[in-house]
DNA sequence: GAGCACTGC
């Protein structure tokens, strides 16, 4: 969850900081301000147990906190076991977060509370962006990070204490990291016994790291110190998590959270969308000031939503008119996302129309009114046919807290659930882990990487499916990553483990080194491991098309995109001869892409990615390879990378993929959409009102059989 | 002629 420091607002205190030019005053203010955070952290509920947590952390090798929203769990507690002396011998305390955001401002506010200059002694990493030094001891970074930190040290021999917060969440990797970690404990407590396999294993698999390990050098620094685990979770039920570390400690921590009274319906709401509007304006028109949040599950509901709400102000007399609606979901620009933050103009009501954005990722002030429909979208993912879906399905008991949960961060409040009671009771506890949902072949061969070779008997805290397991394996196996013994192969299986992409861009990669077409298919990975690159606004939908075609190659949208990254390194380019800051160098991208119906956050991200990768691919000894304007060459090795998404056309006109028989469309924002080539490969397959796939090139069947032989030769 | 919750390396 996202934190918030309501008492004390670094940017106002920047503000008021700038306007006095009295040093004295400035010595003041940062007294002042010092003294501030001194009370600040003293009033939090954790203060008072202090002695107790780390007493337990002593005692116990793997504790399991349960901190309820704002007891200062994840910005205290590394602090109370630094200054208990958990860092000595250079060793360091790791806390993983699932995102981005939260790593980055709470390693600033600690960094803060210690009174050190950030990236010292508290610091942060996450991808793409590293603020940790040799000096740094208490380390915020994502989960996924310290994943990626496994592979190059298995025994993550350089931490005293690993902190594992919102562990609740579950993301993948957040239970893929449980696994690793209990594994790793284990080693580093018998290290004559378990660790020694454990090790070995990773040794082999990863001889061609230029960082290689020896297995005896981490065996004997891992003696000395054994790992503690410390799981943070959020949700009330901590039995899971107790029980799947071997019955382990539990604690709790009392939170900061005003009382919030939860409402039901009487009758079960046929039209849900109704129900939100009429609860808008009921609360508006009879309950006291105060924002509200209500959660819906997408884009156009929530604009159908605002359109209603409009309607129906205007019905209204003059007097209670005063009702702002605010949108907020991922897909916005940041701009607009800010609105939901900025209070409503004196006098009037705002209401904030949210996906699930609100839920954990940002932290809204002045919601005294919840909202709450108890419905969510998921993704869902079929590892028979590879098929993914949105489905709109019902909350979780954990996720209606937690969205309850806002109306009370700053005051009492009240929760609307717009279902009966009877039917609060039917939800499930908590929502489905993510590693039951989602395809698997990045988690398996990561695992591999790691030296586990049993992945079907790996003690994972749930277990996906048999089945989507078999499918990745299946999978890895055929792109070659893995030898006839399913252990990781040498060097494409090890190569592409090293690459954070999915397996499948990571093997095209390694092909279009041989096809002499890197660059291009770097630029390809890139731009497909995004969200989508185009922007059709519904205001704009010609201009946009006309930008898009612009850009469009007849061969499909592979080419496409390296046409639409190429243009926009162009512009870069421009913009650099003319001498520009970065500053000004962004803001002309971003103005380029406004201009030409780009996604400026997607791009931005892809231009991220491939300088990553880029630097990947050259430290694993690739050499620079251009196909030039042979594109032919270029679809080749696609066909070559992607043979396990081929479909071909049938006489009416919709496509058959070859791998699953199913009957696909191509999707109407592909630059192929109408040209109907007799067959094609494509990189996603979503299910909506039909089955789509999405980013599309066409090729020649007979290439099939020639460069995917493993796979086609016998159909042939 | 469609539509995409949210994260992450």
């Amino acid at each position: 969850m996202m934190p918030s420091f309501p008492n004390i607002s670094t940017s106002k205190n920047q503000q008021d900081g700038r306007k006095l030019a009295n040093g004295n005053c400035k010595n003041q203010q940062v007294l002042a301000r010092r003294q501030l955070i001194l009370q600040h952290r003293k009033s939090l509920p954790i203060a008072s147990v202090e002695r107790r947590l780390v007493e337990e952390v002593r005692k116990n090798d793997t504790l399991i906190i349960v901190g309820e929203t704002g007891s200062g769990k994840t910005t205290q507690l590394p602090q109370f076991l630094y200054n208990a002396g958990f860092c000595h011998d250079e060793k360091i305390i790791g806390v993983t977060q699932p995102r981005r955001v939260a790593a980055v401002t709470v390693a600033k506010r600690v960094a803060e509370e210690c009174n050190v200059e950030l990236g010292q002694k508290v610091g942060y990493s996450i991808r793409f962006e590293d603020a940790t030094s040799s000096s740094t001891r208490i380390k915020y970074m994502t989960d996924g990070l310290l994943l990626r930190e496994a592979l190059l040290d298995p025994l993550l021999s350089r931490y005293s204490i690993i902190i594992v917060d919102e562990a609740h969440e579950r993301t993948v990797h957040t239970d893929v990291l449980l696994g690793l970690l209990k594994k790793v404990q284990l080693a580093r407590s018998h290290p004559t016994t378990n660790q020694h396999n454990f090790i070995k294993a990773n040794a082999k698999g990863r001889e061609d790291e230029p960082r290689s390990f020896s297995p005896l050098k981490a065996s004997e620094s891992a003696k000395s110190t054994s790992l503690k685990l410390i799981i943070m979770s959020a949700s009330l039920d901590a039995r899971c998590f107790s029980e799947y570390f071997g019955g382990a400690k539990a604690v709790h921590v009392h939170g900061r959270q005003y009382p919030v009274e939860v409402l039901y319906t009487y009758q079960p709401e046929p039209d849900y969308l109704d129900a939100t509007l009429i609860t808008i304006f009921q609360i508006h028109l009879e309950e006291a000031s105060g924002d509200i949040l209500a959660f819906l599950t997408g884009q156009e509901e929530i604009e159908s939503v605002e359109r209603l709400v409009h309607e129906r102000i205007r019905q209204l007399p003059d007097g209670s008119q005063n009702l702002l609606t605010v949108p907020i979901y991922a897909s916005l620009p940041s701009e607009q996302q800010m609105n939901a933050f900025r209070p409503a103009p004196s006098g009037f009501r705002k209401v904030i129309l949210a996906t699930n954005i609100a839920e954990t990722s940002v932290t809204i002030p002045g919601i005294k009114y919840v909202i709450d429909p108890g419905l969510v979208k998921a993704r869902s993912y079929n590892p028979v046919t590879g098929m993914e879906s949105l489905i709109i399905i019902p909350t979780s008991k954990a996720q209606a807290l937690q969205r309850s949960g806002r109306a009370g961060r700053e005051g009492p409040g009240k929760c609307f659930r717009l279902y009966p009671e009877s039917e609060f009771s039917k939800l499930t506890d908590s929502t489905v882990p993510e590693i039951k949902r989602c395809n698997l072949s990045n988690v398996v061969l990561q695992l591999k990487a790691l030296g586990i070779d049993d992945i079907i008997g790996f003690d994972f805290m749930e277990k996906p499916s048999r089945m989507a397991i078999v499918k990745s394996l299946e999978q890895l196996f055929l792109l070659g990553a893995l030898s006839d013994d399913y252990k990781l192969s040498s060097p494409v299986g090890q190569q592409m483990a090293r690459l954070p992409l999915d397996p499948m861009y990571s093997k095209a990669l390694i092909l279009a080194a041989e096809f002499k077409c890197l660059e291009e298919m770097l630029i390809v990975v890139a731009m497909l491991s995004v969200e989508s690159i185009f922007y059709f606004p519904r205001e704009k939908m010609e201009e946009a098309r006309a930008a898009r075609k612009s850009f469009s190659s007849p061969e499909g949208d592979h080419i496409t995109l390296v046409n639409v990254y190429r243009a926009s390194a162009e512009c870069l380019e421009k913009s650099k001869t003319t001498n520009c800051k970065e500053k000004t160098m962004e803001k002309k991208l971003n103005k380029w892409c406004r201009e030409n119906f780009i996604n400026y956050r997607s791009l931005r991200h892809a231009r991220d990615i491939h300088s990553q990768i880029e630097g990947h691919i050259q430290q694993m000894g690739f050499s620079p390879s251009s196909c030039g304007d042979d594109m032919l060459q270029f679809r080749r090795c696609l066909t070559a990378s992607f043979f396990l998404n081929a479909a071909m056309k049938q006489p009416d006109g919709s496509y058959r993929a070859l791998s699953s028989s199913q009957i696909v469309q191509v999707h109407p924002s592909s630059v192929l959409f109408r040209t109907k080539a007799d067959c094609i490969i494509f990189n996603e397959l979503v299910r909506t009102n039909q089955n789509y796939v999405r980013n599309v090139t066409r090729v020649d069947p007979l290439w099939l059989p020639e460069l995917a032989p493993q796979y086609y030769a016998a159909d042939s």
